[in-house]
DNA sequence: AATTCGTGGCC
DNA sequence: TGGCCAAGAAT
């Protein structure tokens, strides 16, 4: 059974207006941190994952210290994106960019390229921003304090402190998605998220050890990723179920509870594929901020809440015989997005804002997943998503 | 505090 | 198949 001091009408209540400040609660575990964290961190010794940017505990031991710059550029990468998604990406950056410098000195284009398809891309203008700043601002190292990390671009509660505990030792709490929902089962948190955060950082708070504070973060962080998956957690073989409550009464996959979300609405617009005779096909560069800001694009009408019909031909950005040729379906976190593909071939003159991209420079234009699924409806050929360097020296055409 | 930001995989 | 989910941040 929960503890009642985990009762939801506790922590989300109406709010009282007048005298007594919103303070949260000083909850405070009955898990011994001593003896959680020496199981948790045996666990971690034996079974942590291997990934690029880590470096192993036997290797920490050693006195080996992971390189700052490279657990950032991970942690930015893993902001809600699988290790599967990241990994190739991470290989291509730190191949490309070995240095923060080097990746300071970069035209935003090019990065912009290189991250198209890993999506949400206010992260990649907010890491050659922080970049810039470190190179510039901080001689090309990063502040040491998650505190300091805080205050950079991109940089929110979380990777602040993951960053100053996995590359500097510092003991704060690291509370991601793996880690709320190992502590919401351990504690039987019955509070929804994302209103249950403070409690469940208390928690962390509580648990974080001052030795080897980065291995206790990324152990949390394996454990959720390996044993305490969201659905059919391993309980058998999880090192810290003699601690865990929900585990104990059996229940540990009810955990986390959490707010139900709106279902999402539909929005429709039109892209027009404009091609020329040699097979180059005109794009634009969208907006610096907003949806897909600062990415590429044949040119797309507005995406309007389900505008009914008064699309076609008549909303194309400028004359040509423009053919229909098909329309995609893309979900986005807050919308689905219909958009009817227009197709237009030979010679052209657009008169608008924009570049004729060859078929060979295609693959390394910055072009989000959608903006693929259009041309591919347009029988564009596109390789895969790869990386050129002609997006860098490119010249606005028209 | 609630929205706005992508994408791919999984059952 | 469709909802859920993944090392969240910014506003």
């Amino acid at each position: 059974m929960p503890r009642d001091r985990f009762d939801p009408a506790l922590s989300g209540g109406t709010k009282r207006s007048r005298c007594p400040p919103p303070r949260p609660p000083s909850f405070m575990t009955t898990i011994d941190p001593t003896a959680f964290s020496t199981a948790l961190l045996a666990w971690y010794d034996v079974h942590h994952r291997t990934l690029p940017w880590r470096v192993s505990p036997r290797e920490r031991a050693a006195g080996l210290r992971a390189d700052p710059y490279r657990v950032w550029l991970s942690e930015i990468m893993l902001q809600q994106t699988t290790v599967a998604a990241v990994k190739a990406y991470f290989e291509k950056f730190t191949l490309r960019w070995p240095r923060v410098e080097d990746l300071a000195a970069a035209p935003d284009t090019a990065v912009l390229a290189e991250w198209a398809g890993l999506g949400y891309y206010a992260r990649a203008r907010n890491l050659h921003a922080c970049a810039r700043m470190v190179a510039g601002e901080y001689s090309g190292r990063f502040p040491e304090t998650a505190a300091a990390l805080k205050a950079l671009p991109g940089i929110g509660d979380y990777t602040s402190a993951a960053i100053a505990a996995i590359a500097f030792d510092e003991p704060a709490a690291v509370v991601d998605g793996n880690v709320e929902r190992v502590t919401s089962r351990l504690e039987a948190i019955e509070a929804p998220l994302p209103g249950a955060k403070p409690l469940i950082r208390a928690v962390v708070e509580q648990l974080t050890p001052t030795e080897r504070p980065g291995d206790f973060a990324q152990a949390m962080m394996d454990l959720g990723a390996t044993i305490c998956t969201p659905t059919k957690p391993a309980c058998v073989l999880c090192p810290v179920r003699p601690f865990c409550t929900a585990s104990r009464a059996g229940e540990a996959e009810r955990y986390p509870v959490k707010q139900k979300k709106k279902a999402v609405p539909e929005r429709r617009g039109a892209a027009f594929v404009a091609v020329r005779g040699d097979g180059a096909v005109f794009l634009r560069r969208r907006p610096g901020t907003g949806m897909l800001g600062g990415m590429s694009e044949p040119p797309t009408t507005s995406w309007s809440a389900r505008s009914d019909g008064a699309l076609g031909a008549a909303a194309a950005p400028f004359p040509a015989e423009w053919r229909r040729v098909g329309e995609i379906e893309h979900g986005f976190t807050h919308f689905r997005l219909v958009l009817e593909v227009w197709r237009a071939d030979g010679e052209q003159r657009p008169g608008i804002e924009g570049w004729w991209s060859q078929p060979q420079e295609i693959a390394g234009e910055a072009l989000p997943t959608v903006m693929r699924k259009v041309l591919k409806a347009a029988k564009i050929v596109a390789p895969a998503p790869r990386n050129s360097q002609s997006t860098e020296t490119r010249k606005t055409a028209r």
